[in-house]
DNA sequence: ATCCCAGTTCATTTTTGTTTGAACAAAGTC
DNA sequence: GACTTTGTTCAAACAAAAATGAACTGGGAT
């Protein structure tokens, strides 16, 4: 009873996996995989930029999951490159203006799902045209104009969003 | 080959499940069960209240489901119970303000959230100040620090967001 | 007291989403 | 050209979340 499963060699600093622990947590709320969490979490609290192996090495997640988790990071414009000279490795080093975080975030999840919205609802709209029965005709287009005005205050919220979290 | 599966009987209006649709990414955007957009797109699209029975039998769901649904729907919200005199069973209709809705989302799923995140953040604040080697102080407290304003901010930003949603 | 009926609970099943790891590509070295 | 190093891709394995349905609760009705 000796040979325990091949358990991480090298576990984080509890400083570190508190970090750590409390991004994965955060990404969860924003519905992003835990990786991405748990490697925004380590280059945020490390002083030095990291490589893609340093990430695989110290949180004991697999190259896969590193290269996808920078890939979304990279998008959302949480991460970025830091060139390092002569070196072939790339370093990455977090974003941390919560600015610049959360605009990344509207322009990748939200924007996105708001205009999808606002095409279905013009789709629908079109459908509750066809309808016949002028009571039935009343209650849909009023339901549908509802969504309309759901969808306008959202696009207007967001740009006041960014004003106030720049500050 | 004739006895295909035993599909719901009872397929939807189309215009009915292109609303229900329209919820259900809505919801899964916002990270809620798919059921839950089901229930609330039928109970937004349908003039009359409905019973648990009735959500049962037109969205092809378990009875399981349909409660728990409605057990959470309530819970933000975002559905009421409607007296119907003598009747057993009860019914229940959407609330469709904005305001409303958003403000059950926030106080159910959002202000949890940001509150456990104050608490992990004191307790991090804590950790980090054990740490003595000064120049690993110095930047450990600023990120804290950097942390904790981000909730700041956002705890500002949720009374704005209600504020313009409320008109 | 027993039988409905509307609704809830929760262990199991199903579905969905994430992670892994092996194969691959690209780019530099010897 | 063959080899090493860094990073990507994607099918398969795995884990997490949601849905199911059978057992149950509780309040009428008879």
């Amino acid at each position: 009873m000796d040979a325990l499963p091949p358990a991480n060699l090298d576990p984080l600093d509890p400083l570190v996996r508190q970090v750590v622990d409390f991004f994965v947590d955060g990404v969860r709320v924003l519905g992003l995989p835990r990786s991405i969490g748990e490697i925004y979490g380590l280059l945020f609290i490390s002083q030095a930029a990291l490589s893609l192996d340093d990430l695989v090495q110290q949180l004991g997640i697999s190259k896969g999951s590193a290269s996808q988790g920078l890939r979304t990071l990279k998008s959302l414009g949480a991460v970025r490159e830091v060139e390092r000279g002569a070196e072939r490795r790339t370093y990455y080093e977090p974003a941390v203006e919560l600015k610049r975080l959360v605009g990344g975030f509207i322009r990748e999840q939200i924007r996105p799902h708001l205009q999808s919205g606002q095409s279905k609802i013009t789709r629908l709209a079109a459908t509750a045209r066809e309808v016949t029965d002028p009571a039935q005709q009343k209650f849909l287009s009023e339901r549908v104009e509802r969504l309309q005005g759901w969808l306008k205050s959202g696009s207007r919220v967001l740009p006041l969003v960014q004003r106030i979290l720049g500050q």
